[in-house]
RNA sequence: GCGAGAGUGGCGGAAUUGGCAGACGCACCAGACUUAGGAUCUGGCGGGUUAAACCGUGGGGGUUCGAGUCCCCCCUUUCGCACCA
């Protein structure tokens, strides 16, 4: 570099070519140099730093990284070299969450086994990563879909079944006829499959295994609370999830027994107080009395058929919430409790079997939903709540119906006539628990997480069906259940391990007699619950992990994701979380005290796709521009939380703007500078000297910009203000070009805002600051170097501008030595010419000053 | 319908507590250096005007010496949930 004749002119001149930053030379270099210590980003085995545990969710191997992928890592990169530069101890994992339906679809395509595709994959992915230069501790990577992680998933299982939190019944599933297995509630968007778009999915019976996250509602909800390092967004999202709803539950009674369903009908209500305006039951078509009552009436049956079609083909389109309200009358009557009238039975398609109990009191008055019924169908609407205003006159008149404020009065409502709504649901409640029909409840939208698939690559479930013993599970030494290799894989339906004996038989672990395994496998899902503890103990062949490290590393400081995980695999590892804690293996009962959602990377306004053919490739953003660069870019485009539109004139700024970094330091090198007689004339003790004006005004802007870049960098998470301020210190930087030339500017100068550029760019485009790192003649590990500091007394300002205001509009600046009084500010801001000829014939009511900040002149006309 | 965000030049975006709106970058224009330019450097760049005045942060009100920022009403848009009883 130092052939390159230095042009101590300061004068422009053309570039040549081999003045060029040539990112694929660079950072083929320091790639190289990284691979070859794997140590390089380890944590230490003893502490002797504050720990930072910061983690990026871990993808899918699909086969190629993505522009989503780099954004993410971009920014989780970022986040562990400014921890690793701050003095901390910083874990920074990696692993694939690689169970999952691509691979055995791409089986089903090209005749490949999963586990070769899937591990193809992770070691392509592996290398785009390296070669991105994430930083990431490849000792501890975790792949799913291996032996030695999935034999804990099992385990678990074990664990889960002990505590009564796994469990299997029959159940109406949400079947994908494409995925050829059953979704969990959480995976069905919209009455469609969350992967296929276009995929409606059908309910079927099924045996299946459930772990019953509902037990842990309450506080999945409650501790939403303490999570406040999360975005709102996701909070809430969890929190309507949850679903949680206060209500009351009444038994009507159908006045003798109508089947083996029994003789009554449970409704739960959140709206008890308007119970005396209930004019009839509803029911879901697929309650379960709905068989009994329609045991000897096949007319009424083939409606309640029809009435269960319509629901199912509006659940399809995804417009449930707008079905056409239709209902059949049973020609049943049930008794209300509490004033013992006898109100009709129907059934309607409006009222869905799985949330409450599938059962409603029609309260046609108080209710949009029913009162829209009964307009239809001619049944009786009667007023039982009356607006409790002040205004006595507005209370007495009847409202528009249907009215339905709880903060009423009752009346036409017996002993309870006249009490507010809030008092009579407490007092009807506890009259009904008194009587026992009835009792105070709590119901949640949440259900038990399915996770029975019947697919094969998963993790089996370490179950037996024994004849003489029943469902029988294996032991902790029966584990690892080994997925079997070479199973033909289809999608005809029906789990394919069944379709193999060397699997499906084995021996009953209590009798010894012959059992069949289990053959359906787990959901992903449940990999990703837990991965991120495995990460502190990755070898561990004895345990899941180490709890004395789970007590150091957890829970997680930073972890950083797509919004898209906010439901699905952030409420199961919570989830987890708190199972494992209440088994004893762990202290925390939260994952990750910040979780960080990203925007997503679009191109043209739309999110990218092979469909639209607006896919940007990692890869060949690496090969035309280096990965600094590609990193850099996702970085500066938006702030990291909002979408980013990819430009490709928007890199090539980026890697102008990095070429005109790596100019200023082959523009002055430091074998030059130790070498020129400009610098052999700085005296030794020069950093003491008085600086020029230019080289005081760089050096303020240096500790500015590293100030700044600080800030934003751990407050705000704004990279892309980051990366401007360091923009401006090098434009600063080309336009004090001359004064470099005359010697104005030291040499000293320019070393330390060398140094400084290449630890404030470290971060966000390693490779070339550690080049510059060297260049400027530094051997340290960059990686670890300390963050710089700013010093505030340099980075103030001496003097500062002022504007001035005459009644909030902009009418001069001034210019006023940076610690002037107030006084000083206004006597400066009324001398100062164009004020004064702006107040000229004004007389002046008041004048604000900012110190430091502005001036403002209320003038009034006349004297 | 409910909940949470967002709305600023031609574009992506700055403006941390109310205090010079448009930092930084892209695109564009002009110039320099060039055999050349998909290189580099310099300058310009919200509208308006010769220059000013003036007008400008989705719309309308308000508070204030002063509002992109605070308050009220409305519009548009993104995301999530949804006959949830």
């Amino acid at each position: 570099m130092s052939a390159y004749p230095v042009n101590l002119e300061g004068k422009t001149v053309s570039t040549p070519r081999d003045e060029r930053y040539n990112p694929q030379a660079v950072e083929e270099k320091w790639a190289e140099r990284w691979q070859s210590d794997p140590s390089l980003y380890a944590a230490e085995a003893h502490p002797t730093k504050p720990k930072y545990y910061v983690l990026e969710m871990l993808p899918y191997p699909s086969g190629a990284l993505h522009m989503g992928h780099v954004r993410n890592y971009a920014i989780g990169d970022a986040l562990a070299r400014y921890m690793w530069m701050n003095g901390y101890n910083v874990l920074h994992p990696m692993g694939w969450d690689s169970f999952g339906l691509p691979a055995e679809n791409a089986a089903i395509k090209n005749n490949t086994p999963p586990k070769q595709w899937t591990l193809g994959n992770i070691a392509a992915m592996k290398k785009q990563m390296k070669r991105l230069g994430f930083a990431y501790d490849w000792s501890r990577e975790v792949t799913t879909c291996l032996p030695d992680y999935y034999r804990w998933n099992q385990w678990f299982f074990l664990k889960l079944y002990e505590s009564g939190l796994a469990y299997r019944k029959k159940s109406r599933v949400n079947w994908c006829g494409q995925c050829a297995t059953v979704l969990a509630n959480e995976q069905v968007v919209g009455g469609m499959c969350w992967r296929h778009e276009d995929q409606p999915v059908e309910q079927r019976e099924l045996e299946q295994w459930f772990l019953r996250i509902t037990k842990y509602a309450d506080e999945l909800l409650r501790d939403l609370e303490k999570l406040q390092g999360w975005p709102e967004k996701v909070r809430t999202m969890q929190q309507n999830w949850i679903g949680r709803s206060e209500g009351t539950l009444i038994d009507f009674d159908l006045g003798g027994t109508v089947g083996p369903a029994g003789s009554t009908v449970t409704v739960f209500t959140t709206r008890v107080d308007t119970i005396y305006g209930a004019t009839s039951l509803q029911l879901a078509p697929q309650h379960p009395i709905i068989a009994d009552l329609t045991a000897r009436d096949a007319g009424l049956r083939a409606q309640v058929e029809d009435l269960i079609a319509q629901q199912r083909l509006a659940r399809e389109t995804g417009d449930i919430g707008n079905i056409e309200k239709h209902g059949v009358f049973t020609g049943r009557h049930a008794k209300n409790p509490f004033n013992g009238e006898a109100i009709p039975v129907w059934v309607a398609n409006y009222i869905v079997m799985d949330y409450g109990t599938g059962a409603i009191m029609s309260v046609p008055a108080h209710d949009e939903r029913d009162y829209e019924f009964a307009k239809k169908y001619g049944l009786e609407i009667r007023l039982v709540v009356l607006p409790a205003n002040l205004d006595e006159e507005e209370t007495m008149t009847a409202p528009p119906l249907p009215y339905t404020p709880s903060d009423g009065m009752l009346v036409n409502s017996g002993e309870f006539s006249m009490l507010s709504c809030a008092d009579a649901i407490k007092k009807m409640t506890h009259n009904a628990e008194e009587k026992g029909f009835g009792k105070a409840t709590v119901t949640y939208r949440l259900k038990d997480w399915g996770i029975s698939r019947q697919r094969y690559w998963g993790t089996p479930i370490p179950m037996v069906y024994c004849d003489k013993d029943g469902l029988v599970p294996l032991t902790e030494k029966d584990l690892p259940v080994i997925l079997p290799d070479n199973v033909p894989i289809t999608l005809a339906g029906g789990s394919p391990l069944a379709s193999v004996p060397e699997f499906l038989n084995t021996t009953c672990p209590k009798c010894g007699g012959p059992a069949r395994r289990e053959t359906d496998t787990m959901d992903t899902f449940v990999d990703s619950s837990w991965y991120f503890y495995r990460y502190t103990d990755a070898r561990n062949d004895k345990a899941p992990f180490d709890g004395a490290k789970i007590d150091y590393w957890f829970p997680i400081d930073q972890y950083i994701g797509g919004v898209e995980h906010a439901i699905l695999h952030l409420i199961y590892s919570r989830f987890w979380t708190k199972f494992m804690r209440d088994m004893g293996l762990i202290k925390n009962d939260e994952p990750a005290w910040r979780l960080f959602t990203q925007g997503m990377v679009i191109k043209d306004g739309a999110k990218m796709s092979k469909n639209l053919g607006n896919v940007v490739s990692p890869d060949e953003m690496v090969a035309r521009y280096g990965a600094d660069a590609t990193r850099m870019y996702s970085l500066f485009a938006a702030p990291p939380d909002r979408d980013l539109d990819w430009q490709e004139s928007g890199i090539e700024g980026i890697q102008r703007f990095l070429g005109r970094v790596y100019r200023f330091f082959l523009k002055y090198p430091i074998e030059t500078r130790r070498e020129t007689p400009a610098a052999a004339s700085v005296p030794p003790n020069a950093a003491a000297q008085p600086l020029t004006p230019e080289a005081r005004a760089l050096q303020r802007k240096m500790h500015q910009t590293i100030k700044r870049v600080t800030s934003d960098f751990q407050g705000r998470w704004h990279f892309n203000t980051c990366i401007a301020a360091i923009m401006e210190l090098v434009n600063d930087i080309y336009g004090a070009e001359a004064a470099f030339a005359s010697a104005r500017i030291s040499f000293l100068l320019i070393g330390e805002l060398q140094r400084n550029i290449a630890l404030l760019l470290a971060p966000m485009a390693p490779y070339m600051s550690h080049e510059l790192w060297a260049m400027a003649g530094e051997t340290s590990n960059l990686l670890k170097a300390p963050w710089p500091k700013y010093d505030a007394v340099l980075a103030a300002e001496d003097e500062k501008e002022i504007p001035v205001q005459i009644n909030g509009k902009l009418r001069g600046l001034i210019v006023v030595p940076a610690g002037a009084s107030k006084d000083q500010i206004e006597k400066a801001a009324l001398a100062d010419e164009k004020i004064q000829a702006a107040i000229a014939g004004k007389h002046i009511a008041k004048v604000i000053v900012v110190q430091g900040k502005l001036v403002n002149l209320v003038a009034r006309d006349g004297s």
